[in-house]
DNA sequence: TTGACATATAACCGATTGGATATGTAATCT
DNA sequence: AGATTACATATCCAATCGGTTATATGTCAA
C-alpha cells in the first residue's frame, strides 16, 4: 500500500493545458459532460494508452476526476484548477479590451484588489 | 490584407506560457512597462543567456516586442495573443462561478449545443 | 583604438515529454 | 472457466526543453 492515494504532487496546471491534446480532452469533457476513455480516444488518431497517460497527468493536476462504473472509467472535468490560469491572464486584459487613455487610473485602481 | 506582422511562425502561446520563468518575465513587463535584458535577468538565478534564450521564445510566440536603444534591447510586453488563452480558459468560466445546484439541468441543456 | 558592457547565438548536456508497443488487471459475457 | 472488453501501467525511444559555458557582435566610453 505504498501509492499516495490523492495527494497532489501538484503537477502544475499551465503546463498540463500546454498540451494541444490535453486542452482538447478538457473542452470535450466540459461541454458534453462524462465520457469514459475509449469515448475520449475516439476522436484522436493516437493510441489508447497515449490518452490514458493524458488523463492520468490531466487527474494529477486535479483538472479531471474519474469514478468506475462496470468495466467503464467515467471521466468528469474539475475545472477549478483553471482558475487560477484565468486570474493570471486576467492581468493582461487591459492590453486587449481597452483603450488605455483616461481608463488607466480606474484599472491601477482594480489592479489593487 | 492581414499581413502576419513578423510573419509569426506561431509557436504556441499554450506551451510558451508553460514555463513559469517566462510567465514571470511577462508579468514583469506587464506590470512595469518596458525593460532591458539585464533588468529582467536581475531578479532570477539563472544565466543571461538563457533569459535570453526565453526572450525569444516569447519573441517568436509574439507575447513581447523589442526595440534597440543603444546598446540596450528594451523589451516590451504585447498581450494580444494571450487573449487566447484567455479565451479558451474562460469555456471553464461556469464552473467556477456558479453554484451548480438546480443550475445542472440548464448547464446540460447548453451543453447540447 | 582599445576595452568594457549588453546581448545574442552556438554547442553541449541531462531531464522531461509524448508517442509507440507490450503486458497486466479487473469486469462482463458466454 | 475461458474469452472479450476496457483500461492502466511498463518499457522504450526520439525529440524537445531548460539550463550551462563559450563565443560572437555591436555599442559606448576613455
Amino acid at each position: 500500500m505504498i501509492s499516495t492515494p490523492t495527494a497532489t504532487p501538484t503537477p502544475d496546471v499551465y503546463s498540463t493545458i500546454g498540451d494541444p491534446t490535453r486542452r482538447a480532452l478538457l473542452l470535450r469533457l466540459a461541454e458534453e459532460g462524462e465520457k469514459n476513455v475509449s469515448e475520449l480516444v475516439e476522436p484522436f488518431s493516437i493510441s489508447q494508452p497515449a490518452i490514458s497517460k493524458h488523463l492520468r497527468i490531466l487527474r494529477d493536476a486535479g483538472l479531471v476526476s474519474c469514478h468506475k462504473r462496470g468495466r467503464l472509467r467515467l471521466y468528469s472535468i474539475e475545472a477549478d484548477g483553471l482558475r487560477q490560469v484565468y486570474d493570471w491572464v486576467s492581468h493582461f486584459e487591459r492590453y486587449w479590451d481597452e483603450k488605455l487613455d483616461a481608463l488607466g487610473d480606474h484599472l491601477d485602481r482594480k489592479a489593487k484588489d
